[in-house]
DNA sequence: CAGTGGTCTAGACCACATG
DNA sequence: ATGTGGTCTAGACCACTGT
């Protein structure tokens, strides 16, 4: 006995339901019997068999709808989870000591893309804060970020000398949506000289929008060290 | 009332503990009320504060573990679930329509870095696949596949004339395993030329490499077209 | 050892979407 | 109109782990 109680668990008919799609008893946008027949084949509840159908259709292996019942995703629409770990914890997790550098931090009015970009109201004020993270002695990532000082006015007495605004930021605005997007970028002289790479070179780089109820709070992007890489398994 | 029935749901719970998360009230690695008390509190089963809970778990905004109880995470391990689509259905997402052309294919011995990279025997059989994917008439990704014969045997009859590899594999193999990476390279002369952009251009890339049950079964590098970027709200 | 979360049962009512 | 999933209750036993 492997089994702790002899009750089947969701994570049986999970195991189960996937193996038959795998080997291909169940077909792709075939329906599944109901819940409740289910729950007899498995000798369970159907408060069982529906956690388990529940993650399935969450972890994009099936379909649910009311009435129409579950049906089997022809291509199931795998999902990568990618975990955004602070910058810290990204160098520390490679072994690595973490330091940060800060190289700028001064208030201004936003300049017109940024204004564009956040819906910013003509002339609202905004932080603008440039620092460099770095793995031991070797640039990790160059981050460039503005805070709009009208969502968040607590900026202005922020000492971002030891701390990232990331951190800060963090610990201070409960956000409540981000935008983030990753793209390919050229290094531009000002990037190039932070991450000690030739001017042109291929750059991995983050881009986050944060809001808060609405509220633009935040806009930075995250130019990467050369070589590197975000990966997932799953 | 906008509420269906009068009982407190699994939404509310989650709702209101994030509230209480974002307003401060609720510190950063301190303790919540046992399931127990908050069930009273909120005048509900413990069934129900469960789900709830466990779900700002597996959100990344609580820790849990027994006999330790619930803990407010103090750094939230935001994750970003970026869902892979087939290309296909992105460019068709783009409300672009999609068109597929198989540059070439053929099998070969593994070259060394692939032996390498996907822990192959010497000399074992790779069936080399190489492919463009337009939006309309405009390039959108190239694609350049390596297949394992000898775990994907019936790949020597398919036919990619017509049909990408990907969603080739996806019907043929039930696939278990997956590692993905996103970076950044530069173009050199061949992806240049299928992608028309410059040679150095920086390439928005990933790189995807499948297992079936233990066994390496597919590695490619997509190549995206100038412009691309990932993604995703949360 | 004892407290906490993890899970299951048995039953119920309801929301929703389809035919 | 009706079948299907969505959720809740009330109670139970157990697994894990910190003290």
């Amino acid at each position: 006995m492997t089994q702790p109680t002899e009750n089947t668990s969701y994570k049986d008919i999970k195991q189960t339901v996937l193996a038959r799609i795998r080997s291909g008893e169940l077909q792709p946008d075939s329906l599944l019997p109901n819940e409740e027949k289910l729950a007899v084949e498995f000798s369970c509840t159907r408060t069982t068999v529906n956690r388990a159908l529940r993650e399935l259709a969450d972890e994009g292996f099936l379909e649910r709808r009311r009435k129409a019942g579950t049906r089997v995703l022809s291509a199931p629409q795998r999902q990568a989870r990618f975990t955004i770990p602070m910058v810290r914890d990204e160098v520390e997790a490679l072994g690595g000591t973490y330091r940060y550098a800060l190289i700028s931090a001064a208030s201004q009015t936003a300049p017109e893309w940024l204004s564009a970009r956040l819906a910013l109201s003509p002339g609202q004020s905004v932080m603008h804060v440039r620092c460099m993270h770095f793995n031991g002695n070797t640039p990790f990532q160059y981050e460039d970020r503005w805070i709009v000082i009208d969502s968040v006015p607590q900026v202005k007495q922020a000492d971002f000398s030891q701390t990232g605004p990331n951190e800060w930021l963090i610990q201070t605005v409960p956000f409540t949506n981000v935008e983030l997007s990753f793209l390919a970028s050229r290094a531009d002289a000002t990037v190039a000289g932070f991450l000690d790479v030739s001017q042109g070179e291929p750059i991995f780089t983050g881009e986050r929008i944060t809001w808060l109820q609405g509220q633009p709070v935040t806009f930075a992007k995250m130019y990467f060290a050369a070589g590197y890489r975000m990966t997932t398994q799953f």
